[in-house]
RNA sequence: GUGGCCAUCGUUCAAUGGUUAGGACCGCGGUUUGUGGAGCCGCAGAUGAGGGUUCAAUUCCCUCUGGCCACCCCA
């Protein structure tokens, strides 16, 4: 037995897991390029300075989840394999001045990202995302537009018990004012907080409202509510996504205490999530808007908003409820033969059948006839050529085991044809 | 990163401080020699790795690796 085994949050998936994935991945580019995002593919490791100043050095993700790579000798930039989309597909945007193209720019990846965290069912350390980016638009309407494409996307594979959980968490002009209010909210209690609610307390009050302590959360039952705090434009921009879902047919569900773990995030931000699910798996995505960022990370103010949803998540959550995605495999001809002298015939017969468009697969392994429809047969075969020994045809249905022998190539085709169209 | 539970053929389950660790499924082959699905027969295949305790360990202890759960965090 080998002594090498997948890293530890690293998965071979293969059989029905990979047609799982496959089939959600498909249906997230199906779902995001019906809408008008184009694809985007971009690096999976970028310069480690953007993330750390695009999402924030002290956010978990960064201090202590990144990938660092280990530079070679001759280069001196640090680089990070990718925790997340955003900074490095907003960083493309501003190298390849899509700021000239028409705003905004609906971007869509699904792809891998990487994060070292203790792995869990539904959450790995490679873990696959579909994510969607709209850059350039301030206006309420694309939040809109945004939200709903997730929501329906979920719905359309099955998950028809989707919530959406909404929320605003201000902008650089009306957070600050919130955060010390919730700051002098907590004080009184700070000697109940564990360490890690003491230091959230300094550093970033808002994260107070998702603690887990009991003594933070009962406190955070009679916390001032975001919503009060919003700035007249924070406040409008909010109600006009609120009332536009509602007329776009996705229902939403105010959580004024939701806030998202990434710093870049300002204004709308909300989650995917399925009802009655165990812990994180639950979770499917989330988004925000990211008006900051592009400053952030050295471009030009540009206001943007997306979401990333988990795929591998989705793929648990449709398992769970027995949801098949699997695709229909096409009705496959197997060709056979009768000595080994035929191989290189087969083969030429399963390649012209494919040309047609028809699946079909030569058996190339040393073995007799009875074992070559045995595998046909497993595979689900509807039809098997069999390639004699003197050189011409036999075709049997695999279905109720008649053999016709057609006389020359072309009637092969035609028989086979008939053979497919019928199942 | 912290704490807990767990680890036997590819899969799923047995068993034991002491002969060749057993079954089922899957795979491969055979069933009188060129025709699939059933049945029957056979073959292959495992104690995750490394230390220790012991006359003897798969079984007891430790470390590592990996999985799961909770926390942290997040997709």
């Amino acid at each position: 037995m080998s002594g090498f085994q997948a890293p530890r949050g690293m998965r071979d998936l293969f059989g029905a897991d990979a047609a799982a994935v496959t089939a959600v991945e498909r249906a997230a580019y199906a779902a995001a390029e019906a809408a008008g995002y184009q694809r985007i593919i971009s690096p999976i490791a970028e310069e480690s300075a953007l993330f750390e100043r695009g999402i924030g050095g002290a956010t978990d993700v960064v201090a202590k989840e990144l990938y660092r790579l280990a530079p070679h000798a001759e280069d001196s930039t640090p680089l990070a394999l990718r925790p997340e989309a955003t900074a490095g597909i907003l960083r493309a945007y501003i190298q390849h001045g899509m700021r000239s193209a028409p705003q905004p720019v609906r971007l869509v990846t699904v792809a891998p990202f990487f994060r070292h965290d203790r792995p869990q069912k539904g959450r790995y350390r490679q873990f696959t995302q579909f994510n969607v980016e709209a850059i350039g638009d301030a206006g309420p309407g694309i939040d809109i537009e945004v939200i709903e494409l997730g929501a329906s996307f979920l719905k359309q594979l099955g998950l028809t018990d989707v919530e959406v959980h909404f929320n605003s968490v201000g902008c650089s002009g009306c957070r600050p004012a919130y955060a010390a209010a919730l700051r002098a909210h907590f004080a009184p209690i700070e000697g109940e907080l564990g360490e890690v609610d003491r230091t959230r307390l300094r550093d970033n009050p808002l994260r107070l409202l998702d603690s887990k302590d009991a003594a933070a959360v009962r406190r955070a039952e009679s916390a001032p509510a975001l919503p009060g705090h919003l700035c007249d434009a924070c406040a409008a921009h909010a109600d006009v996504v609120r009332a536009g879902l509602d007329v776009a047919g996705v229902k939403v569900i105010d959580a004024p205490r939701l806030v998202r773990g990434l710093d870049y995030y300002s204004r709308t931000a909300w989650e995917y999530l399925l009802p009655g699910v165990e812990g994180q798996q639950g979770a499917l995505g989330g988004g925000g808007r990211y008006d900051g960022l592009a400053a952030l990370i050295g471009g030009t103010a540009t206001p943007a908003i997306g979401f990333a949803i988990g795929v591998d998540r989705v793929v648990h959550a449709l398992h769970d409820r027995k949801i098949e995605t699997g695709a229909v495999a096409q009705p496959l001809t197997v060709i056979c033969g009768i000595g080994e002298g035929s191989i290189g015939e087969r083969i030429r017969l399963a390649s012209l059948l494919r040309a047609t468009g028809s699946a079909a697969r030569a058996d190339v392994t040393p073995r007799k006839i009875g074992k070559q429809l045995e595998g046909a047969s497993r595979d689900g075969a509807v039809a098997v050529i069999i390639v004699e020994p003197d050189g011409r045809y036999s075709l049997r249905a695999m279905i109720d085991g008649k053999q016709e022998e057609p006389t020359d190539e072309a009637s092969v085709l035609r028989a086979v044809a008939a053979l497919v169209k019928r199942t």
